[in-house]
DNA sequence: ACCTATTTATAAAT
DNA sequence: TATTTATAAATAGGT
């Protein structure tokens, strides 16, 4: 359709299949969103890739669409009809569900490094630079959570010592007033006061032990 | 879009509303049978018309994508209330199987990397720690197979070297012996039983094509 | 339903 | 994946 009309065929070149997946699966929810604004329509939309993940665009709630189509739809009607089908779809139903149990158990021990020696080189390559993907994002979470808790723990450090100096003050203000040394001191409500987030919410001894391990493991195999 | 920009909203006049409704349906569902065919993909499209009319359009089957997308979306809870769907999934073993799916598909998530915000740091440390231990044993088992390739190979070497000497050797002894050339020469028999274990039993050109493909691959030197 | 000026979508290259 | 660009396709408004 551009720069060179396509036949709407199968894309046999991967790569290019993929990009056209993913521009044209946003033109077609584009397009349905717009249908259901303009023309205050219901629409569901369900799309697997080739690879069986899964994009779904809904005007309202998915749910509620797929139900009022099963009702609206007719050979729902004839199969509760025929108890035979009926059956039918309950043995298909069942075996995609098992076999569909059984290719993720699979990947899922591909993924954790067992079961390998049925695969080729070509898919142990793959495998192994899907993992490290799936090992970057982890360490990518990790650290962003871990720079949150540092501006947090900062800027309470911050709080504190303002506070600290605040007391200080006080403290010299009063010792030059009065000699008895600060016992019953009001300072001390003062900082519950300005500090009524108790800084040990978030347990800073556990975030600590885990701190220095999970910082050794971070930077250094995977950059961003 | 045309003759005039139009905005995506709600067109009051119902005749224009009643048009653009066919107009882009009719675009919206080639859109989506055109990604269907161009990448592989497998496509419900479910589409009321304010009126209450059902339009609707599906790559394959309709209750066949309807019952994957229900797999593979997370609200199954919430659809499990409903009295339509809790009549089509009443066996037990179908609600294991599902449960069963769920539970691998949202750990398969996490291994690539995905829905890691419903994790706690500590959760998070101990994928990092089983994806460590899954990318070692498929870099161990990729190692292995290339040592072993690489014996193989170099196996070969010595014997198609060894071989070689010896064929010069007789080229050398009978070029000695007689100026003919050799035609009928028994010394290729007295080869072949030398070397019973015939070198093209492994293919070698496969494994050579696959070998030099990975080599290049993993950044290593070419063999030999 | 058809026409067509114009906007959108998008294939290919980067 | 994002951006760019030349071009094909979709479509708003009119008939």
């Amino acid at each position: 359709m551009v720069r060179q009309r396509i036949q709407i065929k199968r894309i046999d070149n991967l790569t290019a299949r993929q990009v056209t997946f993913s521009k044209r699966r946003r033109g077609l929810f584009k397009k349905a969103h717009e249908l259901s604004t303009l023309c205050d329509a219901e629409i569901a939309l369900i799309v697997f890739s080739a690879t069986g993940k899964l994009f779904e665009y809904c005007s309202s709630s998915m749910m509620q669409v797929i139900e009022k189509h099963n009702l609206c739809s007719e050979d729902i009607v004839r199969q509760d009809k025929h108890p035979l089908h009926h059956l039918q779809r309950e043995n298909h139903n069942h075996a995609m569900l098992t076999k569909e149990v059984m290719k993720k158990t699979l990947e899922l021990r591909h993924l954790k490094g067992e079961e390998l020696q049925e695969l080729g080189m070509e898919d142990l390559m793959k495998l192994e630079k899907l993992i490290e993907a799936g090992i970057r994002r982890v360490a990518k979470t990790e650290g962003d959570r871990f720079v949150k808790e540092i501006g947090v723990l900062k800027k309470k450090e911050a709080l504190l010592k303002e506070e600290n100096a605040r007391l200080k003050q006080k403290v010299v203000i009063s010792s030059s007033e009065t000699q008895t040394p600060v016992l019953r001191e009001q300072g001390y409500s003062a900082v519950s006061v300005t500090n009524p987030s108790n800084q040990t919410t978030s347990h800073p001894q556990d975030l600590n032990s885990s701190n220095s391990d999970t910082f050794l493991k971070l930077g250094l195999p995977f950059p961003n």
